[in-house]
DNA sequence: CTAATGTTCAATTGTTTTATTGAATTTTGG
DNA sequence: CCAAAATTCAATAAAACAATTGAACATTAG
């Protein structure tokens, strides 16, 4: 039964390649900050502390297993997902993580609902209401990431300077707080700090880049703010 | 920017031991057989040509990783797939693999598609046919995974047994095709070998799990053949 | 109970991966 | 063209992983 030629190990082997690529933690956070837009070496090895040397091998790796892209731009090589399928690949890994290994529910509970523990808004039943003016979506990632894509009127506050800008929030209507991803702390913190202040927040299901793969609509800003 | 707690890393270590474990083509043929059914630990060992040894070593990754389940039966252990999102995320590794390594198209022109250049058919335009009843089926996997499920009404001739049993195809009647998954050479060399002989003959776009995973209909024997 | 079968464990060896360091390379700005 | 900045390359040492071997463990059959 066992010999059905060298395509199945070569195939395999592909398989595996970009399997590989995924199985390192600093890849993935590298993955999820990529998710948000594209970004230079220098900035993605400074948010995920890495030494500039390190990133860049990492990212090389990303690239040669197709999961990621490069082009120079000046002095800077920007790197950028490949493509949206390597979200929806995140998501899968995501998902099978969750289901399967009672290590993730534990880290959630220990860390994340500490922070919040509101069940989180659907991304389509987001866009309804902001389409009826309901809600204010806030969107706590640095301004270099929310320059690259956000959520229609979206108001832009990161996490640390939450509090000093409380009155940028209308009091009016219930906030929508979102970042990175479906287990990036920052909208959990920034849920549960508003909510600590009676105002009505939680987060949404996942973060832009889930967003963006739904196919749900993005804005970016003209040019090119960046700060990294 | 980079302090958001311990909560990340650890999440983050947590998806890298799922993709870890899907980081081994060995590993990656062991889920595509659990794809098919409930396998003894042996039965895998034989089918990928591995020691049982290695082969146990390997499905124990897998079990940590979540990904796979067991169970004693008598002097057995059978496993299988803990859930049908392991499909899911085999399915979106092969995808980005596909799309983005270049190998993965030349390998696939090297030797698949040298058996067979059709379209495969797709799923649900299958599924149509088969109800109406223009259509044959035909599973070529061995028996022990027909066994285990099978498309509705479908013919189980292993790909050895093909040309000595080709009186059991009516003659009137397309062919379609399948095995393992969308890269199971079975199904294209099946596919080819009938068209050479004049037979009308497709694949099934995708294999038995993928059926599966789209929530089609799957028919299962009475009870357990398995022949090894 | 004993022998046989099937699976897992443990120790070993060789290979691959990772992070670090410092040098080499590429591009821009003057 | 030269100096500065950004990235990549190359070499190293430490850690993790893979396959092999033989022993240990569980279960069934007799």
């Amino acid at each position: 039964m066992s010999s059905e030629g060298p395509s199945k190990r070569d195939l395999l082997a592909q398989f595996a390649r970009v399997a590989k690529a995924l199985a390192h933690p600093n890849r993935l956070e590298l993955l999820e900050f990529l998710a948000q837009g594209e970004r230079t070496v220098e900035s993605l090895a400074r948010a995920a502390g890495l030494s500039v040397a390190n990133a860049s091998q990492h990212l090389q790796q990303l690239k040669q297993a197709g999961l990621v892209a490069s082009r120079r731009a000046g002095q800077h090589v920007r790197y950028r997902l490949a493509d949206d399928d390597v979200v929806a690949l995140m998501a899968a890994l995501r998902e099978v993580a969750r289901r399967h290994l009672a290590e993730v529910d534990r880290i959630v509970e220990a860390y994340l609902a500490a922070r919040d523990t509101l069940e989180p808004v659907p991304a389509t039943d987001l866009l309804e209401r902001i389409r009826r003016g309901e809600v204010t979506v806030l969107d706590v990632r640095p301004p270099e990431e929310f320059a690259a894509g956000h959520l229609p009127g979206a108001v832009n506050i990161p996490l640390e300077e939450l509090e000093r800008r409380l009155g940028e929030l209308p009091r009016d209507r219930e906030v929508v707080a979102y970042c990175r991803g479906p287990y990036c702390v920052l909208a959990w913190e920034a849920a549960g700090r508003l909510r600590e202040r009676g105002i009505p927040a939680r987060r949404l299901e996942g973060g832009l880049p889930e967003w963006r793969l739904a196919g749900l609509p993005v804005e970016v800003e003209k040019e090119g703010a960046g700060q990294g």
